[in-house]
This record gives C-alpha cells, sequence and structure tokens, in this order.
DNA sequence: TGTACATCAGTGAACGCGCGTTCACTGATGTAC
DNA sequence: TGTACATCAGTGAACGCGCGTTCACTGATGTAC
C-alpha cells in the first residue's frame, strides 16, 4: 500500500514543487523547439503528471508561456551583465567601448548557442511587449535594454558619444545586433560556418561602434 | 443537371486554375496570419473546392508554403527595386547613398505594413534558405541580397566605400535594418508610434551609412 | 495528543477542435483512330 | 465527324494525431478544537 509514497517510482501524491517543474520542463521544451514547443501536456508528460495539474498552478497555457519567455528574456540579460564584467580596460573610454562590444557578441552568443531560448524571449503571447525601464525582464535585474542603455551612459558619461548621438543610440545598436542574430537564427543565415559569422559580427560591432561615435 | 457548369455558384467542376488560386489564398492567409496561418485545409476551403483537391497541385503543404514564402521574398524585393528606381539624384555617390537608404526604408515598410509576409518571407521550410547571388527569390528578378549588394556596389564605385570596408558590408547594413524591422513587427516594439518608428529608423540609417563610409 | 473537517493538489475520462494525409471514387477532357 | 478510352482533376469519407480545456472525483495535508 502507498500511502504518501509510490513505492515503485518513489513520487509521492503531492509533487511538492510542480510549478518549478513545470516551468523547467517548459524551459527544456522550448530550448529544443522554441515557443511552440512550449506545449502544456508535454511539460506534465515530462514533471510525471496528469495533463491537468498543470491548471493548479496556471490558469492556462498562455500564462506559463510567459513565465518561460520572461525566463528566457532574464537567461539572456545574464549572458550580457556576464561579458560586461568581465572587461577590464581601465579607461572609460576604451572600458565604456569594450562592454557596448560585449554586451552584442553576448546577444549573438546567446542567439547562436540557444536559439530556442532566443526566440522564446522575443515570444512573449499577444500585445504587451515594450521594452523600456524595468520592463521585459520581470522582476528582477536588469533586461539587455537597460544595460544596453548603461553601457550607452558610460560612453556619453566618457565624452565619446555627444548628447545629440546618444538619443536613440539603443534602437541602432540593438537593431543591428538583433538582425544578426535572427538572421543567423532564423533566417537565410542560419547555419554560416563558424568564420565567416564571426567576421560578420566584428563587421556589425564595427559598424555600430563608428556609426554611433562618428 | 449541371453538366459543364454548376447553375447554383457557376463554378465548373475543373477549377482551371486551382494552383493560382491556392496559392493567392496562401498569400492572403499569410499576410493575415503570418507562415503558420498557410494552412492546407483553409486554402482550399478559400478556394472553394474540396481539401485534398490541393494534392494534384503539391505534393505536400510544405511545398505550398514554400512557394508563399517565395512570392513573399519577391514581394520585398520588389519594394525595394522600386524604391531604388525612385531616386533622382544625379550624383554618384549621393545617388548611390540615397538608393542604399531607400533600399533599407522599403524593407522596414514592407514589415510594417505587411507583418505577416515578411514574416512568412523568411519562413522558408526546413533546411534550405541562404541567401547570394541568385538564391533566396525563386526564379525571376533579384532578390533583397543582391539589391543591397548593388546599392554596396555603387558606393565602392562612386569612392565613397573603401575595398576593405566594401568586405562583410552586406551583412552590416542588413543585420541593422532586418533587426528593426523585426524588433517592430514580431519584437518589443511593436505598435511603436509612428514618429518614434520614424526617428528609429532614420538613426538606424545614418548609423549604418556612417559605420559603413567612415 | 487525537480527531473532524476544510482545503489543497493531484487523477482519469472525456469533449471538441482542426489539422495533414490517404483511399476509393467520379466527372470532365482530350486524343487516336 | 463520331466514338472509345486513357488521363486528368476533382469529390467525400475516413484515419490518426495532439492539442487545450473541463468535469467529477480522490488522496493528502494542515488546522481548530
Amino acid at each position: 500500500m502507498a500511502l504518501m509514497v509510490d513505492t515503485v517510482n518513489m513520487r509521492p501524491y503531492h509533487h511538492g514543487n510542480l510549478r518549478e517543474a513545470l516551468v523547467d520542463a517548459g524551459l527544456e521544451l522550448a530550448r529544443q523547439g522554441g515557443p511552440d514547443a512550449v506545449v502544456l501536456r508535454a511539460a506534465t508528460r515530462e514533471a510525471g503528471v496528469s495533463h491537468n495539474a498543470a491548471y493548479r498552478h496556471f490558469a492556462d497555457r498562455d500564462q506559463l508561456l510567459r513565465v518561460i519567455c520572461e525566463r528566457c528574456m532574464r537567461e539572456l540579460a545574464l549572458l550580457m551583465e556576464h561579458r560586461m564584467a568581465e572587461v577590464r580596460e581601465p579607461d572609460p573610454v576604451a572600458g565604456a567601448q569594450e562592454r557596448l562590444a560585449a554586451t552584442g557578441r553576448a546577444y549573438v552568443d546567446f542567439a547562436v548557442s540557444e536559439p530556442g531560448w532566443f526566440r522564446t524571449a522575443f515570444a512573449v503571447p499577444a500585445t504587451v511587449a515594450h521594452f523600456g525601464p524595468g520592463e521585459g525582464a520581470g522582476d528582477s535585474g536588469r533586461n539587455p535594454y537597460e544595460l544596453l542603455s548603461d553601457c550607452l551612459d558610460d560612453l556619453h558619461r566618457a565624452g565619446a558619444l555627444t548628447a545629440e548621438r546618444r538619443a536613440n543610440a539603443e534602437v541602432a545598436a540593438w537593431s543591428a545586433v538583433h538582425g544578426l542574430a535572427a538572421l543567423l537564427t532564423e533566417g537565410p543565415l542560419r547555419g554560416l560556418p563558424d568564420a565567416d559569422r564571426e567576421a560578420a559580427l566584428a563587421t556589425v560591432l564595427r559598424v555600430v561602434a563608428d556609426g554611433l561615435m562618428g
């Protein structure tokens, strides 16, 4: 007689942490197949639970997907933060330039190494979205847009970016890097050999830097 | 007794041009809902024909989708060509610069005004894709990549772009413009007000031009 | 410390949906003689 | 010019799939007394 614990597979009747388990399963699904692969039944299957158990923790599939999207965006931001922190250049201008490039590299690296997550990060269902200070990365930490803004603020503060050119600089840098990431992962540049990809990335970063700072 | 023609809806038993009708229906589906909305049964429904009639003209759904994707890409190229041809500047350098900007504007305008088609253009199923001379736009006309290359060649010929900077210039310009289009249509910049979008586009084009030509 | 009971977190079966695809078929067309 | 017949382009029914979601339920937990 199994009382608390099923003696065969050792899973208690109450999962204990099903919400987390569903999010983890959803993240794995997203990793492999992008946002469309985040399927309620697959997540519950993976968690070893019946289909509708998920409804104890999420109102519907969209709510689960939303959480997964936020986590993916957060992962992207974390890689960017990590790469920024690795920059050791003491000179304010060169340091700010290196940090800007580091965020760009991180962005593209993330997209290439985790294309499913990258696509999912931007697959927030329905209306919402819209980036800006405090939006887009859930509750904790800075989102990619904010990290980019920080770099550009640094550049401005260090005197490498005039006030005039500071305006709208986010969208220019972001577009270039996002476009490369999209072309490489979902677009016609899928499967570009490593060396070509590196050359493309270097050129994009150079054009952005030269274009912004004149 | 209807012999050749059904007297009620005047549709002959043989459609006459079902292939074209299915492609047209598919294009409308793509326009409204992107590549995922290109659904065999919906296309046949729209064409007023039974589900499986489509199999007389396409091996499977993917084959239809592929045709639709090519047509969408062709539409994008046509708008770019049209906008390039509108440039009247006689000076070779200024003319080439204006044509480059015109292709970028066309690219973003297409994405914003026809987001379903834009997404579909890049949703070629499975492996394939990869741009380059002669690829990506089906059989006729120049594809977007080639049009961009033409602009850059002009710029180089006119002396505004050094040979060194000519290298990899396509990917830089393309990434920036594609990224803006993606952010505006599928990403966090969805629904950006017109004025802000115009400012963003202007900045992106300026950064690309300055970044490329130094 | 023991027990009744509300509440929480699961189960299992079922519904309805729309899809791609296949099957055996029939009506229409065009061509050889 | 007429006719037999191969071929082409449709039809209608069905299969199997996986999905999101709902229903009535039961097992486990925790709390008031």
